[in-house]
DNA sequence: TGCTGCACTGCAATCGATTACATAAAGGTT
DNA sequence: AACCTTTATGTAATCGATTGCAGTGCAGCA
């Protein structure tokens, strides 16, 4: 009934050639004399002929695929880093798997089968705090392939990464609001084990002290990058006696949520306080107000950190540790306004 | 230098048993006599055995992995969807390979590479409008793995699918608005050729006739469920000398760049328009206004799908042809208000 | 003519695991 | 004791493509 798939036997019969010779009429066809190459070509043609990944990827010691360790897929930040991530990719023949390492099944065991060479040829961790176990696995060589982290990076620099310059990123928000006149700057900042609210923060701190102001303590709000770390933010703001007239978001979704939660509240942004976000996800445009940000160049991290594996993978041997940072770039839009004090 | 990967001899060698029964003790561990098992076990985790993957699907016939075809990865609605397909997979053992059809370099022959079981067990595609070319390559059976539609699916109807009850949430929006007292109710649509904008158009029409409304012509915008539509048919709504009091927008994002244009222009929603949306994406609640939307069960979707899926690949000749309806839910936010005149 | 070199092509081993079949040992039955 | 089952394990073929090596034929050259 079911007519089976054709295999490279069944066009060399056709081709009335050997299987050695279809083989390389099709992958490496300056090889062969060309009215041979044509006969094979049509013979493949005529049978439908499509090769067993399987078979090659077997016999060339290779997967053909790489996998990504996103955290959390159904964040919109991370769909355009994917995207990038797969055009570097159609540019060679590997595929992208992709995995989440938050998922509630996931367990730290089994991310583990995914750092192994019989799994991937390569992997690209938008994850910064994956559990040590599993990256001193990764990093000492016997058998793992090569890694590649985008966006985030793990604190000890083990590993290769490409990332945005998120220090200068912080550093742009605040001087930004300092042009504006305002000297009391708040910020909802990430995780604190992550590594981008550390880089965040640091350039902040340092944007503020160059122009003489300080970050108050009580002015600093624990978030997650969530919508709702930033509601919950607002919440604590609203009950400050204090209130900093600005404020700086380490991500665009926590300024969402702040400012929805003050508007919520009666308060106006930014009317009374002035939002800048970081990220610049495609609402940010559109927000009301629009919102002023800081750009990560999303895509292209996503196809840096896929070429530069790609490269690692082709060379297969290239231990050496590189960092890439990419600049980001303030967005200047409605959410950001002098301070009338 | 670089100890090379362990394989099944090596356990076998070290367990003192023959390749055949490490394999069955790691794959069917109860036709192993206990005894031997531990022994093949303890050989298994000293040498640090992986099965590779290759060589398994090469003899198993399989590749282990299914493919999801999306219309654009960066898309945030489809990052749920992707997370419920991954769920579900993770309870088999069977990858996820994502493929983006609408990049740049996307021909439809490199699409057709992918229907094709050398490549993937199956397929579930989230975009209805894959060029017929490829639909009929897909659906004669001929080595062709199992395709599952979720969220789209294709007009005729050849293939399994999984969907939202688009009709229904057409009708509820309208309902909703035609309940708040709105006689002249527009509406923003998806793309001409989209399965979905057909459904919920439906939906609304119908909904609007038994309520005794019509839908003037010139209050129907075309759009393409994007940001920058909704915010263009702003325009042409501004435009209007008879405005709709009330709009049903197709999708959350349409409703977010009409709001956010008419906002600019001094017209404030629900005050002057109510508007309802589509999907219930995470930002609807936290847009400013909150936003009165149709919420599909988008993690469910993926879900569903997948499961689905996997159930054609087990029992692997079922032609049958499934449509999966999920029920639809209006949230009600505060982007709608009675009419006032 | 004989030799060398080059361009093609074929033979057969190989990648690593799975599994149909054969064999062996142990237990049960009369 | 003879025979049948059942359970456990090993032997070797197999999945389909790739590629090192060897062979063939022909052109060029002395």
């Amino acid at each position: 009934m079911e007519p089976k798939a054709p295999k490279i036997t069944d066009v060399a019969r056709l081709a009335g050639v050997s299987t050695a010779t279809v083989s390389r009429a099709l992958s490496k066809p300056e090889t062969v004399a060309e009215s041979t190459r044509n006969t094979v070509l049509a013979a493949a043609e005529k049978t439908g002929y499509r090769v067993n990944l399987s078979a090659r990827n077997l016999r060339r010691q290779r997967t053909g695929a790489i996998v990504v360790l996103v955290p959390n897929i159904g964040n919109p930040f991370f769909s355009e880093i994917l995207a990038g991530i797969e055009t570097a990719l159609s540019e060679s023949d590997i595929n992208m798997l992709v995995v989440d390492t938050r998922q509630a099944h996931m367990k730290p065991q089994l991310v583990l089968e995914y750092l192994h060479a019989t799994r991937a040829d390569g992997i690209i961790a938008l994850d910064g705090s994956l559990p040590d176990a599993i990256l001193s696995v990764a990093s000492t060589g016997a058998g793992a392939p090569p890694i590649i982290f985008a966006c985030e990076w793990t604190p000890r620099g083990e590993f290769s990464s490409v990332r945005a310059n998120n220090a200068h990123g912080g550093e742009l928000a605040v001087a930004h609001l300092a042009g504006l006149g305002h000297r009391t700057i708040g910020m909802i900042t990430g995780p604190d084990d992550n590594v981008l609210t550390h880089a965040r923060t640091k350039g902040a701190a340092q944007g503020l002290a160059e122009r003489g102001l300080t970050l108050d303590p009580a002015h600093v709000f624990a978030g997650d990058f969530s919508l709702d770390a930033g509601a919950l933010a607002a919440q604590v703001w609203l009950g400050l006696r204090q209130r900093p007239s600005a404020l700086f978001c380490q991500s665009d979704q926590m300024a969402f949520g702040f400012i929805s939660e003050l508007a919520r509240n009666g308060i106006s942004v930014p009317g009374d306080v002035s939002i800048v976000g970081f990220d610049d996800i495609a609402i940010a445009q559109r927000f009301i107000p629009a919102l002023t940000t800081v750009r990560q160049p999303r895509k292209k991290l996503g196809l840096s950190a896929a070429r530069l594996l790609i490269d690692h993978i082709g060379t297969n041997a290239s231990p050496a540790i590189e960092t890439t940072i990419l600049e980001v770039e303030l967005i200047v839009r409605d959410s950001t306004r002098a301070f009338a004090g």
